[in-house]
DNA sequence: ATTGCTTATGCAATAAATTGCATTTGATCA
DNA sequence: TGATCAAATGCAATTTATTGCATAAGCAAT
């Protein structure tokens, strides 16, 4: 299961605990992919019955305990092997685009308005990637090894943006037409 | 589910078998949601309980039986109803990411090797689709509103994998300066 | 005082997806 | 003549994901 390499990815850095955890899958990882608390939780149970990640209990004051997950070396070596194997494209899901293959079947105006309201969003996710990448990837070049690869994942991020934003331009414009033929009419 | 909405989809235009339905997730709406036969036989059934399809059996020469499933007039509308609905951006799921995500773990040639290998799958995907454009959507202006709705899913899926393409590009030219930094130390 | 938020974890039930197997009929090929 | 492939459908078991609920402890504000 990716989810399981995706949690032992982000403890490659730092031990955490199934709610840090939970806010990483918010950010970094968790833009290319997505995990629930309880997915999270439940996959931790099983990697420390493996015994790829070891827990460590820490009574804090005022909250309640935290349980500190950190990679063995067994996780480690477990990680490393599977980074090397090929994968497959990721598949796309994409609910939108269902809609708008049969389109013709509501208001075009509606659609429209479907599409701007996309538009802006991924206006919104675009600015926050370059933001993030304006002030922790400045001269990508000079960076360590580690944040290159960080890096270009949020390049990835970045461009897949732009892509959806130019695609909800040209269509909306595209389909703008349609509206404007049948007011006419 | 969504699943349910995209067979609904596939059965706008003509009836067709749970087999029919899974060859066209192979294409069209299968370029954006992916089903196996499982799946699509499960939901057909739960459709047929709803009364959202009707099922006719055909009996052939030759080959088993087949049932034709048709869109009903409840199945019409609430697939219409479900398209004017405001839906979420897609969220992204990306196993390659995650491991170029800590690349550092392996060796970058190895890596590299892995985005090659992306970039050329990209690259066959672009062509397929490059090629559906120009037999299916000439002139697209011209074409009657339907077909346009299936056009602009076919330029989405046109951007994405060129999108993807400028990036392994990118990405591969990025890291190969660093497999030469460390050949020569 | 009580309401509500944040940190922190988890159970239980349901829903959905995946995987492996199984069947029928004919066509094709060696 | 036996093997295998394509059309066509489905059951059963397992694995994953989702949803709703539950707890517990402190902090902040009204």
């Amino acid at each position: 299961m990716t989810l399981t390499y995706a949690i032992l990815a982000l403890l490659v850095d730092f031990p955490q605990s199934g709610y840090d955890l939970t806010k990483s899958f918010a950010g970094s990882i968790g833009f290319f992919w997505k995990a629930t608390h309880q997915q999270i939780y439940r996959e931790l149970a099983r990697l420390e019955d493996k015994q790829w990640i070891h827990a460590e209990a820490i009574a804090q004051d005022g909250r309640p305990d935290k349980k500190l997950y950190r990679l063995s070396e067994t996780g480690r070596a477990a990680l490393m092997k599977w980074i090397v194997e090929p994968c497959e494209m990721a598949p796309v899901k994409d609910e939108l685009l269902i809609k708008v293959f049969v389109g013709e079947l509501v208001s075009c105006t509606k659609l429209l308005q479907e599409l701007e309201r996309h538009r802006q969003l991924h206006q919104k996710k675009l600015a926050t990637y370059l933001d993030l990448e304006q002030r922790f990837f400045p001269q990508p070049e000079l960076l360590p090894l580690a944040r290159k690869y960080r890096y270009v994942t949020l390049r990835q991020g970045i461009r897949y943006e732009q892509e959806w934003l130019a695609w909800c331009d040209e269509t909306i414009q595209f389909l703008s037409a349609e509206v404007a033929v049948s007011v006419e009419a």
